[in-house]
DNA sequence: GGCAATTACTTGAACATTCAACTCATCGGG
DNA sequence: CCCGATGAGTTGAATGTTCAAGTAATTGCC
């Protein structure tokens, strides 16, 4: 604990801190909202399906799809038990790897992310990318990826690679 | 469900668009995380106890604390409780309302905000304050505003008044 | 070629958050 | 002045996330 300068925050910082921590607030619980009360699942749920579903053969190892969801392993297996007992998502040991579990989309599974997509997309363009003019929109986006890489530069480092 | 248009994003927009969503993520990781090994506490109590270091005789009717640190009254009952546990908070009928709930902060509460604020204030000038131009950081601001006032009216309207 | 790491996951308990139900106080007519 | 509606808050169960521990397969190295 060393002894420097309060570092404090002048007004003008801190209104738009007080902005960015209330955006970074509100912004997925409504995404989050939308999901549950128009598909039943949540945001995290939706992205293990969505990563699936764009995977060739519909299949992924559990660990890559964790870093595709940004989810722990943890929380990743707990939510594909979820998805399984829904029926959307079956577990199959890797042949490759006998370590290794694949994830794979079943048919209800396929339909379940076709039917969710498109309203999901539609309130990302409500809520962000058609509120902004084209020019914010990029501005924002180069601001993420610095804020990101300030963050958590793993997370930088996945977003560059594993696009 | 109509049946409109399929609304994809571009490459570019979905570029961004994954950019913000981790952003969204990563940034109030980081900070819960510094917040809870420095502190032992999460980022909602908190704001809690900084509210109410803030508030006229430390003291804040629970309602209005649920509305500057944007939580339920369900939430923040429980957080309350816990900051009670710990020493932090004490709770008490408020005189003029018979419904309503002061929480105070005491002493050791007051104590725990002047150790943890400085540890947080210099983690939110590191990971975004410092790490971007001012100019960068205004717009910032202003497109969070935006994006709160699409998202969640409310929030917006709070932010203008209740600063 | 055997055994100590490492990798890939799973599991269950602890914790936080939400949701619905409940209590208690006050306000506003009739 | 009483009684239904509203407001303020609490509580407990259900859900989701994290954390620590455990298992099983594989790699590396001596």
């Amino acid at each position: 604990m060393v002894e420097d300068e309060t570092p404090w925050l002048s007004a003008d910082e801190l209104h738009t801190w007080i902005a960015l921590t209330a955006m970074t607030h509100v912004l997925p619980a409504a995404l989050d909202a939308q999901l549950k009360r128009d598909a039943g699942i949540n945001t995290f749920e939706y992205i293990v399906l969505a990563s699936l579903s764009e995977a060739p053969d519909r299949t992924l190892p559990m660990s890559r799809l964790a870093l595709l969801s940004q989810g722990s392993l943890s929380r990743l297996s707990h939510a594909v038990g979820r998805l399984e007992r829904s029926g959307w998502v079956v577990r199959r040991p890797c042949p490759d790897d006998g370590r290794q579990t694949e994830a794979h989309l079943t048919a209800a599974g396929w339909r379940k992310v076709r039917q969710t997509a498109p309203g999901h997309v539609r309130e990302a363009r409500r809520l962000v990318v058609d509120a902004l003019s084209p020019t914010e929109l990029a501005a924002l986006g180069r601001i993420a990826r610095r804020l990101i890489a300030q963050a958590s530069p793993e997370t930088a480092q996945a977003l560059e690679t594993g696009l």
